[in-house]
DNA sequence: AGCGCACTACGTACGGTGTACGTAACTAGG
DNA sequence: CCTAGTTACGTACACCGTACGTAGTGCGCT
């Protein structure tokens, strides 16, 4: 019957100081940011309420003063990256706004690498989420076409960004903690590969293994990607 | 110092059976057959080493006689789902082709929402994962474009209908286990929004909702999506 | 035929997780 | 000033992945 609320609410509906009882020792983003900084140097598996709760230097059981459920953890940090963004002036040529939106959450997630395995809509809400938003929009001002439209876009691009990044981090974040390392199992993996691809039941795959020889150019892909989307609308 | 491998294996690179010692009491089939069950019934989450093997009728120490780790069960649970795209005879047209792969695949991710989750370029190995791709390189045989191209068009599906259906099914798996439902959370989300939006902080954001007042069309705007990927390749 | 060994099966145990709950200290509003 | 609501946090529980040891089984080899 006490505090503890029984009913769905979000974190940024709840106000950080209610005014009465004992000052809180630390602020939302104290706790973002030390939650950030494990993540960002051990993985996000190491980010575990314990463990933030020893970074902040406080007992387990007080973080749940400010956080009400791991969930809301990923939140603020989730709301913390997108802090990061920096906002311009949209330039009026809305393409090549978008372009630069695309490049810098690339660089934010090169930075965050875990930031793709907790995109997910659910966090589009944040505060600084919001004013992302906001910006893009603003970006699109020059782009005719209704909200939804825009929306879709936006929605197009943040994909495509976080399918690519996914891609290009794939196995780092996993084999962090293993007793291996990443190029190990690759190596394992691309070994297998061709030992099947040899075994001819696949001919087309095998012909694509065969063609590009050269290194793929990742920037390359994710340009072309990016492009490609831009002109689906444009 | 036996037994145990202490390099990484792929685990398709193990024989299913050696043939030494009794016979295995489950094949990888009925393994994987239980965990996609429980996954599908409640949750990613509910898939645990315990139950799978509860589910089968074993001890659960016995699991690791057949997956070394829970990464393989998970890599066994997406080779499995993999198996159920079906394969038609290409039909000249790649670009219907790929269409249809694409609504498979939407399909297939609505039978098993825990399967965007796992999507995953590692799991991309896997038997019927490359007869998949195979099948897609077979669909892509009228597009005259350098192997390089049509892998990168079949990822770009690929994430485009992993993004899509990820903000589709956003929040049911996420909401599975917690004490409120799906909608109350969704309602306790919009009213914040809504009541951040009526700030007047977001003017366009606030100018957008005001706009679309009709339900969204999911189907449409997953349509739309991938038209204009398809459009940016032809 | 029969021996040996690789394999299966599985109980126990360890270190981790999220978090419910109870208690003590504190401070601002009435 | 008093008291109600907050903060702080230790303990405890149920669950997780899995290392390790032991017993039993049946194929392959001699």
């Amino acid at each position: 019957m006490a505090g503890r609320a029984a009913v769905p609410e979000v974190i940024w509906s709840r106000p950080e100081r209610t005014g009465r009882g004992p000052r809180p020792a630390y602020t939302r983003a104290d706790i973002a940011a030390a939650a950030v900084r494990i993540a960002d140097a051990e993985g996000l598996d190491a980010v575990s309420m314990r463990r933030v709760a020893g970074e902040l230097g406080c007992g387990t059981m007080s973080l749940y003063n400010y956080v009400p459920r791991k969930e809301d953890l990923y939140e603020l940090m989730m709301d913390a990256v997108s802090g990061e963004h920096e906002l311009w002036e949209p330039s009026g040529d809305w393409r090549a706004d978008m372009v630069r939106v695309a490049h810098q959450t690339r660089a934010l997630m090169h930075r965050h690498t875990w930031l793709p395995r907790l995109m997910s809509p659910v966090y589009g809400f944040s505060p600084n989420a919001l004013r992302y938003l906001e910006h893009c929009l603003a970006c699109l001002d020059p782009f005719e076409a209704p909200y939804g439209t825009k929306m879709e876009l936006v929605a197009m691009v943040n994909g495509v960004v976080t399918t690519y990044v996914t891609n290009e981090i794939a196995t780092v974040e996993r084999t962090r903690s293993l007793p291996w390392s990443q190029e190990q199992e690759n190596a394992v993996r691309i070994a297998y590969l061709g030992r099947q691809v040899a075994s001819g039941a696949y001919p087309r795959l095998a012909a694509s293994f065969a063609e590009d020889a050269g290194p793929i150019d990742l920037e390359g892909v994710f340009e072309r990607a990016l492009t490609r989307v831009l002109d689906g609308f444009a």
